[in-house]
DNA sequence: ATGGCGTGTTTCACACGA
C-alpha cells in the first residue's frame, strides 16, 4: 500500500495537477494539505469521477486538509481537529482509518515571525500533536502521521542553513518539538531511507528557488513502530515542481507491506 | 532592509504563506 502527502496550495488551482498526479501514480491514499476551500466547496465528487473517495476537514481561504482513499471505500474518520485547545479554528488536522493503517493527516503551523505569537501557537499545537501520538503509541496502533509539518529537522535538510537560520522553520524549540516526536519512538520514513540529505519537498516560488534548487525538506511521514517494521519504500515525486501551476511543495510517499 | 511569487478573499488591495 503507498501512502502519499501533497500541500497542494490551494484545491482549486491546483485540480488539474491533482487528478494529473492522481492518475499518474495512483497512490492507494492521498493526504492534501492546504486545501484551502471550505467543507461545501471542496470537489468531492470531482475525485470520486476519477476513482477516490475523500473526507475532508475545510476552511473558507486557508489550511484545509483531506485524506483521498483509491476505491469505493470512503476513509473511515476518527479524528476532525486536533484536541486540546478548544479556541483554535484553524483546520489542520484530520485522521482515519484505511485499510487498517490509522492514516493522520496534517498542516502543522508555520509559525513566522520568530518571536510571536504565531510562532507560541506552533509550538503549543506541536505539544498538542505529541499528546495525541502518545496515545497511538500506547495503543499500539499501526499508524503513520504524514503531512507538512513545517520543521526542517537537519541542517542537511536545507539548501542553506544560513539563509534560513531566522525562520521559524528551523528553530531549536521547532526541532526540539519534533526530535521529541522521534525520541518517542516514530520514525522519520523518508529520512530512514535517504540519510545523507537533500531531500527537498519545497521550492518558494520567488527568487527562482526551483531553477537554482534552493529547496529544504518540510514534509515529513512518521510511522509508529509496528508500521516502521513494515516499510518498503520512500520517495518524493520531485518533477511535479517544474510543470505549469505547480503547487511549491511536491508529493511525498511511502510503500508499506500489506 | 525589502521584496521577490502565488492563491485566496475582504478583489483592482490585502492577508498569508515558508
Amino acid at each position: 500500500m503507498r501512502i502519499a502527502s501533497f500541500n497542494i496550495n490551494g484545491v482549486k488551482a491546483r485540480m488539474p495537477r491533482l487528478l494529473e498526479w492522481l492518475d499518474e501514480t495512483k497512490p492507494d491514499v492521498a493526504c492534501l494539505q492546504e486545501i484551502k476551500s471550505s467543507d461545501e466547496t471542496f470537489p468531492g465528487d470531482a475525485f470520486h469521477e476519477v476513482g477516490y473517495r475523500a473526507i475532508w476537514h475545510g476552511q473558507k481561504g486557508f489550511n484545509g486538509v483531506a485524506v483521498l482513499q483509491r476505491g469505493e471505500e470512503t476513509p473511515h474518520e476518527v479524528l476532525r481537529g486536533l484536541p486540546g485547545d478548544d479556541e483554535d479554528t484553524h483546520s489542520r488536522y484530520i485522521e482515519a482509518d484505511v485499510n487498517g493503517v490509522r492514516v493522520v493527516c496534517i498542516y502543522l503551523p508555520n509559525g513566522n515571525p520568530v518571536p510571536g505569537p504565531k510562532f507560541d501557537y506552533k509550538l503549543n499545537w506541536m505539544q498538542r500533536l505529541r499528546t495525541r501520538m502518545t496515545e497511538l503509541l500506547e495503543a499500539e496502533i499501526p499508524a503513520v502521521v504524514i503531512g507538512d509539518y513545517n520543521v526542517i529537522p537537519e541542517d542537511k535538510d536545507v539548501w542553506s542553513p544560513k539563509a534560513m537560520a531566522s525562520d521559524a522553520l528551523m528553530q531549536p524549540e521547532s526541532r526540539d518539538a519534533y526530535f521529541r516526536l522521534i525520541h518517542d519512538g516514530w520514525t522519520d520514513a523518508i529520512d530512514l531511507h535517504h540519510p545523507r540529505g537533500g531531500m527537498w519537498t519545497f521550492w518558494d516560488y520567488q527568487a527562482g528557488a526551483w531553477q537554482r534548487d534552493h529547496g529544504f525538506r518540510i514534509d515529513h511521514a512518521l510511522l509508529s513502530p509496528t508500521l516502521a517494521d513494515r516499510l518498503i519504500a520512500t520517495g518524493i515525486d520531485k518533477e511535479y515542481r517544474g510543470r505549469e501551476k505547480a503547487s511549491d511543495h511536491v508529493p511525498v510517499w511511502i510503500e508499506i507491506k500489506d
